[in-house]
DNA sequence: TTGTACGCGTTATCAA
DNA sequence: TTGATAACGCGTACAA
């Protein structure tokens, strides 16, 4: 028991236990248990030399362990859909932020877009007994019935952006209808009045949410709603593309005026479809993005669009689930955030006013 | 031991165990284990039973009682300093595909540019019993004593673009010094002599090396180098703003005819202190910067850089990892991975040839 | 082909 | 203030 046989006691890259250290010190696991996680009474004495053999071995708790006996393993599933979306590394940090507070690791996994690898993921991370997952979900949304059984289960969720409506979960999420409206409006408050609508994905919730935005700002101020001027763009530069040059088939009078696209990416798609048309933004026709991607400010010309708070998205999303997880809350919230309009050159509302 | 029990027996939320399913087959947990995992010899009606009642109790097996076990969570670290740098989601989404194809989940951890919380998530990381860690280190980097231990350590190490270099451990990154020097070497071969350098910290590798790479080009060429036309800027916009700034407040004989940038958003910041003085670029001043940012395609005039293949540079870390955890690999390697020049307008090359 | 005993590293509980 | 025992859910090794 002398110094010497510590050392010796490294050899083995066997890892140390809490064991060894009562071994060493000729005491018994639990009181080693109790000095080094200040819990239930250790003579000071005891606990000075628990944590200096600790030190000296090179412990490292094993937490596996730990959450098997505790049922809580101090970790948190978070689901996305796209990685590089630059929204969500914006989200994830604020998520990073508040689980770090709160003591919290993150799981990570991405589903690509594709339900059935965001099943699995979400599978996993039930495996892995996570305290809790956030999900933002993948385009292609299928059953409900997975969502609704995993409600049910023990393991609290919450989602973030893209949302399951309806079937009584947790969602953090931006008011998409109505900035979509607000946007819309503006446009129609500065002389705009055929206006067309690149719409998202209508499986996905934030496709749907912005498209009925739209709509209802065309309604509340009398504009008849043409349905040749709503082409599905999907949420990429080459789908915004692809939709502006289906509606610049259109022949020339019933061209719109004005564009609301779904988010940035498909507002630049379209912008690239409407100078190859040799048309002026926003002479011939304005356009607004949504979103407010970094590149929106240095586009010529700059793109008016929304912008989503992702930070305040992802640590609202931490914040409700951490206290689901705590026993704080046992709401079943759907919480909005607010956007905020950024008005650039690219809806030519500057001049008019 | 009939239908009705088994509904019966999900009333409690506990979770089901692989116990819960042998009682209600009444057969042992072994043969459930080797049912659920195809390991030994199982009956085939059992299996199919097993599946089957595994499916209907909605069993989720333990990975944390696996892993205690077996010693392996299938879990991998990574710890990066900044998520919301454009380079990390990209070499995430590398590192992602590897580890999702190799059936690994990912705990990721943020240091906010801090030591020592760097150096507490890789302590975290080492208690959770993650399988490998990938880092990408904090600026702030203190003692190497730190990773010197750690790599003596059981867990596996593989550094990604901000390494730790000289201590024996894995590292993949660019060809930080090369890539500086090429990039300077194209600014001479187009005529100009007079360059400055706006540095990153030189506590990082990455700033060190460029300022190397920069060093080296000047060499070769026999131009002098002029103390005054380096100034560390850091790695952000505002950084680079101010750096330029103390450039230009030299006296006007004393300008660099052209400027090497640490990083893109330096040179933004760059960009416009040159602008603010009413110089332009390139005709006055021409600048490169490194890192290929999303933005550097769309600003005025668009930005002459270094594209960094991010994905590549996550994906060949990863696996490299992946191999040492699975033994298929036990070779120390600094893996380098090749950049490419994007020649835009800032750097007023294009006109000279 | 199936079952039993034991161990992985930790903590809760109760006794000393 | 400390220790012995059992338990968390699973897999290995061996026996049946």
């Amino acid at each position: 028991m002398t110094k010497k046989d510590h050392t010796i006691q490294r050899r083995s890259n066997k890892r140390i236990t809490a064991r060894d250290i009562a071994v060493q010190l000729g005491i018994s696991e639990m009181t080693v248990s109790r000095a080094l996680n200040n819990r239930g009474y250790v003579d000071k004495t005891t606990k000075e030399k628990v944590l200096e053999m600790s030190k000296e071995l090179g412990y490292s708790p094993n937490h596996i362990a730990k959450s098997l006996v505790l049922k809580k393993t101090h970790t948190i599933g978070v689901v996305v859909p796209e990685i590089t979306h630059s929204f969500f590394p914006e989200a994830i940090r604020g998520i990073e932020e508040v689980t770090f507070m709160a003591q919290y690791q993150l799981i990570l996994t991405h589903s690509a877009e594709n339900a059935k690898r965001e099943q699995d993921a979400i599978l996993t991370l039930e495996s892995k007994r996570v305290d809790g997952i956030l999900i933002s979900t993948a385009q292609s949304v299928e059953d409900d019935m997975f969502y609704r059984s995993l409600i049910k289960s023990s393991v609290p969720i919450v989602f973030f952006d893209r949302c399951v409506y309806g079937i009584g979960a947790n969602c953090v999420s931006i008011d998409d209808e109505e900035s979509a409206k607000k946007i819309t409006m503006h446009l129609i408050g500065h002389g705009y009045k055929r206006i067309a609508h690149l719409s998202g994905p209508l499986g996905v919730s934030i496709g749907q949410d912005r498209l009925n935005g739209f709509k209802k700002a065309l309604k509340e101020n009398n504009i008849p709603l043409d349905k040749e001027l709503i082409v599905e763009s999907g949420f990429h530069e080459k789908g915004g593309y692809e939709a502006m040059n289906k509606i610049l088939s259109l022949p020339k009078k019933m061209h719109p005026r004005a564009v609301v696209a779904v988010n940035d990416p498909a507002a630049f798609g379209a912008m690239k479809a409407i100078e190859e048309h040799h048309l002026s933004i926003p002479k011939d026709i304005a356009i607004v993005g949504f979103s407010d991607d970094i590149r929106a400010a240095l586009i010529t010309p700059p793109l008016t669009t929304v912008r989503q708070p992702a930070y305040e998205v992802g640590k609202r999303a931490a914040e409700k689930l951490i206290a689901t997880i705590e026993g704080k809350s046992s709401s079943i919230d759907e919480i909005t955030i607010n956007t905020e309009q950024v008005i650039r050159l690219s809806c030519g509302c500057n001049k008019k006013k």
